[in-house]
DNA sequence: GATTAAAATTGGAATTGTTCTTGATAAAAT
DNA sequence: ATTTTATCAAGAACAATTCCAATTTTAATC
């Protein structure tokens, strides 16, 4: 057993993809891994104030910043609500449940290409592809 | 001929699906039905100024949301920048050609549904869908 | 290990798109 | 014509995010 002590535990290494794992990075990264939930910046920095009593939201924003611009996180918005992100770097769409509030991870059926289903103009080259549903989940059937 | 004076025309009906619609609303819905090229907010209001100089920003901000609200116009978002409407009711997604700033929108291909290509939670009822894409056109083939 | 340089963090102020509030206008109903 | 209701205008307020200057931390160099 090693030295630091830390409680459930997940490795974390000093650096990925040329950024530096700060402690606060650290954090936040750890947030987005551990839970799934596409928390914003604000619930972010409420749950890292719980580890770093100091951090400001300055520093999530910057976290997130860094993070998402190393391609270690994504983000993701709803309209014109709070971003949100998510430590899922496969590539995937949001499904928004409003009678939950919860929202899903939705990946496309095997197989699928964007380019088969969208009519997309001559000559285009997608870098970035965003999927956004709202909707409900129903129970029964 | 009729007695009102306009320039192009494009008749606006009185009301639209029970929304009145005032001088600032049809000016509003105008900019968006003749020009398919996304305006904000901020762009449909120096349109409009061209006509009703006295309109006011915050009238702008009104009568698109009633315009939203009654299913007459879209309000299309990419990531945090500040919302676009769209007078195109089909259903349809945007692609932002980051080269040319344009917006082009995208349409499903023939006969495609979206439960065929996204894997979807059992019981999912989707009211609303948005697929953004961001890239460039390619001009030599 | 001390010194210097670079990068990250902090707290608060500033920014910005949007919404709210309040009083004035205009339109509809009586 | 009077009353009621909806809309509009102007500016204040708001909330998410970004910026800024000062401090702290980390890394590099001596
Ligand atoms: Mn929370
Ligand atoms: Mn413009
Ligand atoms: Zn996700
Ligand atoms: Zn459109």
């Amino acid at each position: 057993m090693h030295s630091d002590t830390h409680h459930e535990s997940l490795k974390i290494p000093d650096e990925i993809r040329g950024l530096r794992m700060t402690r606060q990075r650290g954090e936040v990264y750890r947030i987005l891994a551990e839970e799934k939930t596409h928390p914003t910046a604000n619930e972010v920095f409420m749950r890292v104030k719980d580890r770093l009593p100091n951090v400001s939201l300055a520093t999530i924003y910057n976290c997130l910043e860094a993070l998402v611009q190393h391609g270690i996180v994504r983000q993701v918005n709803f309209d014109r609500e709070p971003s949100r992100f998510c430590s899922n770097l496969a590539d995937h769409g949001h499904f928004h449940d409003a009678s939950t509030g919860v929202i899903h991870d939705i990946h496309f059926k095997p197989g699928v290409r964007l380019s088969d289903v969208l009519d997309l103009p001559d000559g285009a080259l997608i870098d970035d592809v965003e999927i956004t549903l709202r909707g409900r989940i129903n129970s029964d059937s």
